[in-house]
DNA sequence: CATGAATGAGATTTCATTCAT
DNA sequence: GATGAATGAAATCTCATTCAT
């Protein structure tokens, strides 16, 4: 008797979660060029061989593992579109930023690796526009809508804020007083709006 | 007639001037893995054979052009090693982080990529490490001076600021306005101390 | 309730007919070494492992195709194995050439391809020699009792003809006139017999 | 001191040629797929990866051998393109097609392995059609000034004891009876035209 | 009878490094 | 000082074959 066609799909689906896992991992941790299919197919414990039955090459994989990703970032970051923010919804935006990056730092670690390097990955550079936009246009109208008298720098400097200590925070998520920060950056425009 | 020694001499520097400018470079668009040996001396108008006459390995290339960043670093951070700083200097230290980078943000990207990585360089941990430190206990002891009541998360928050901002100036040298995000911190810090 | 032996056996024939169909299509157009077992299983509509029930290995099905192959050659090429041929006959036998060609082409476009090969198989060489001494055995005793002064002469421009006029049918099997080429050779000889 | 500029090029020219040319011989004989560049390597007692020096890929080296011998063909088989044979020049021709075949046979039964396949190269597929209709068009030209009633039947006729002739002197350069086959078909052609 | 997940040997290809000149 | 031909180890990828179900 054969598998079933669920008792494949599961075993399927498992081996290749488990993959993209190690990969996630290995490619965050030592770099995607410097990780070979053998390293990756080791860790997991499989062969090189079901490797390549999942995955067309390894950039495919890379590729999917972003794609992931990505599906993941537009459902945290554009909920419902509409583009308006309100201040409650700013402070709400912090703390979901960084329970988001919270939540799988590897991947942004991963995603943060690749967005710097000219030739990796078109991929990334399309989303990682597309992204940007989204969350500047939201961003931008709420500054302006807090009548801030320069919406473009208010937002840059929100940004910079975000974005370090995002970056401090995957380099050593143990150590990064995660918690105190995010309180620090909501307190500080809590602050900043009241006046 | 043969060259001279001093002729040797300056065609030695120049050379290997060439080829750390030419590999850094690489290094930092491509990523280190990513980038051939021959890749290098093409770009750079040389042979291999040449490269090999300058540099042991590819991994001394590297460490020889971290070392020379690594130094200069030094020089810019810590010039008097007293770790005290005035609010004047503190605004200048300001000014000073991101002429540094502007003055070679490749160096700084490389250094960035390199940093994220946990297999790359044992070098480049124990530096980063070190140069945290440095500019941080400088950074605590004048955020007490200052008379701020969490003179760590202050210190976090400033670095965090500076980190993003660097960040996305070296994503993009050519379109990030560095010269407002500069003015910008500098006057809230100095409207944050006035009060 | 279980297929009866019946349905089994016949299932089993199909199945196995199909398998070689297909495997001797992608031999004869792809090359033996250029076609995977996966891509026969894929296109026959099967998986890899119903193959191996059916044959031991790639190679073993190679030869079974071969082998069928052969044993049509030598119903169609050694009636009565009696090696004397009327004129007539001779026409018929021209006739007959090209319309067992013309049946499957494809098996002589495999049979072609292989036979140039030093290493693929030693079935193929044997069986390609036997053939060729047989009809070329049968030919010469033909064009001796026709009383011509060459007949190993005549032999070879025969089957240089033949094999000529066969070759560029398999390579093109749509646009060569086939029934007018047969009917050249056979008015061909007419003429010249009739001298 | 660095070799110069010549020897460079020599020992270049040198090995390319060696490559090539066992390469040739292997693929003549074992087929192009089931030839790995480890044993063309091994067999023309250099490395693989010298190998890859010179030749971008395992096809691109195919690719190479094919396209001198298109050279090679064109320059024998139409000199002055002027698309006209008087019958001297066409007996000449019916010698030199067999000459040229004997300079190199191991080119030629690579060709006939190549022209066979419908994946293999498309170049081979151009240059074939390029090369029939070329030669094709001289011989229908000389035809129909022979005043044959029938000139494209009698091109096929003449193509097909051609190439028949060649697959089997390809097959078996050694034991085939050349010269024999070479003077029967020319006087084959002197006797039908004389009437 | 039938499936396709899994393997591992081997194929193609890359690349840091050496070395004769 | 300078070249690039040459190597070989390791990387990516393919594929015939096995086997649990």
């Amino acid at each position: 008797m054969p598998r079933t066609l669920e008792q494949n799909k599961s075993i399927r689906e498992e081996k290749i979660e488990l993959i993209k896992e190690t990969a996630l991992n290995l490619f965050a941790d030592e770099g995607y060029h410097n990780t070979s299919v053998q390293k990756i197919a080791k860790q997991a414990g499989i062969s090189k061989g079901l490797l390549y039955n999942y995955f067309e090459s390894k950039e495919q994989l890379l590729e999917s593992i972003v794609n992931d990703f990505i599906t993941d970032m537009y459902v945290h970051f554009d909920p419902n579109h509409d583009g308006v923010l309100s201040e409650d919804e700013f402070y709400y935006f912090i703390e979901k930023s960084f329970d988001i990056i919270a939540e799988n730092p590897v991947h942004w670690k991963l995603y943060n690796s690749l967005v710097m390097q000219k030739t990796v990955l078109e991929i990334i550079q399309d989303i990682s526009i597309k992204l940007s936009k989204s969350v500047f246009g939201v961003m931008f109208n709420f500054f302006k809508s807090e009548r801030c008298t320069d919406p473009e720098g208010e937002m840059l400097f929100f940004s910079s804020l975000l974005k370090g200590a995002i970056i401090q925070y995957i380099a050593a998520p143990d150590s990064f007083p995660m918690e105190m920060m995010k309180n620090k950056i909501i307190d500080f425009y809590k602050n900043k709006f009241k006046i």
